[in-house]
DNA sequence: TTCCTTTATCGTATATTTGCGATATAAAAT
DNA sequence: ATTTTATATCGCAAATATACGATAAAGGAA
């Protein structure tokens, strides 16, 4: 785009924005519910029941860590993941103050 | 990207992700906001408070539709939208389902 | 050390998203 | 009928995302 309006929206619409980004992909859903199946794995369980390439789902694993949704540590030539629970509860939390109780309010009527 | 890949996934892990695309932009989060707090209101109120260009807004608004995140209707010469509460439900009960219930049993242990 | 395994990163091609101005459309007002 | 108002859509440019193969990096095994 020819400038950058994202800057001009709210810290927490921003944060929102970018926890629901993490999610914009049907491959990174399937990778959190293999995490959340296994508790914790490494990347290559994630390699084997993908139906991506290697590179491509440590691209995947990669965005969900830097947006918070996921840990990683190395544990020797391999890298263990898991999903950091506080940082759902908290997009979790933000989601449903942000729309659920204004949704009571409201609920009535709908053009 | 080379190939579509997105099909290779559970309709679900679809419905999901695009659910969450939709909500992945700041602009978005913020017509929703919007939306949320006066009920229901027409294209120009929102252009009016968002630091964005009408054709802009425009196309927004038609993405948060065509995900089936807000609903329209049209009132003479405006447009009347408002959000889809059924619809944010659906979202909430299923990304709930996926995650939380799974959280609960392995919150103990993590890499 | 040398090889093997595992994962991350780079480079590249293509697709999609984002944003705007310009233009079309459609109802209301004059 | 013409003008005004409100919104949607088109066409473009630039930014991002997606996917892959190739390669790098780093630990373990031989």
């Amino acid at each position: 785009m020819a400038i950058h309006k994202k800057e001009s929206f709210t810290q927490k619409e921003q944060d929102l924005a970018a926890f629901a980004k993490a999610l914009a992909h049907p491959a990174r859903i399937a990778v959190l519910k293999v995490l959340a199946e296994k508790n914790e794995c490494i990347c290559g369980e994630i390699v084997d029941v993908l139906p991506l390439a290697q590179s491509t789902v440590s691209q995947h694993l990669k965005e969900l860590k830097s947006a918070g949704l996921i840990d990683g540590s190395v544990d020797g030539p391999r890298s263990c993941y898991c999903i950091n629970w506080k940082a759902f509860e908290k997009f979790n939390q933000e989601f449903t103050s942000l729309f659920q109780k204004l949704k009571i309010r409201n609920e009535k009527a709908c053009c």
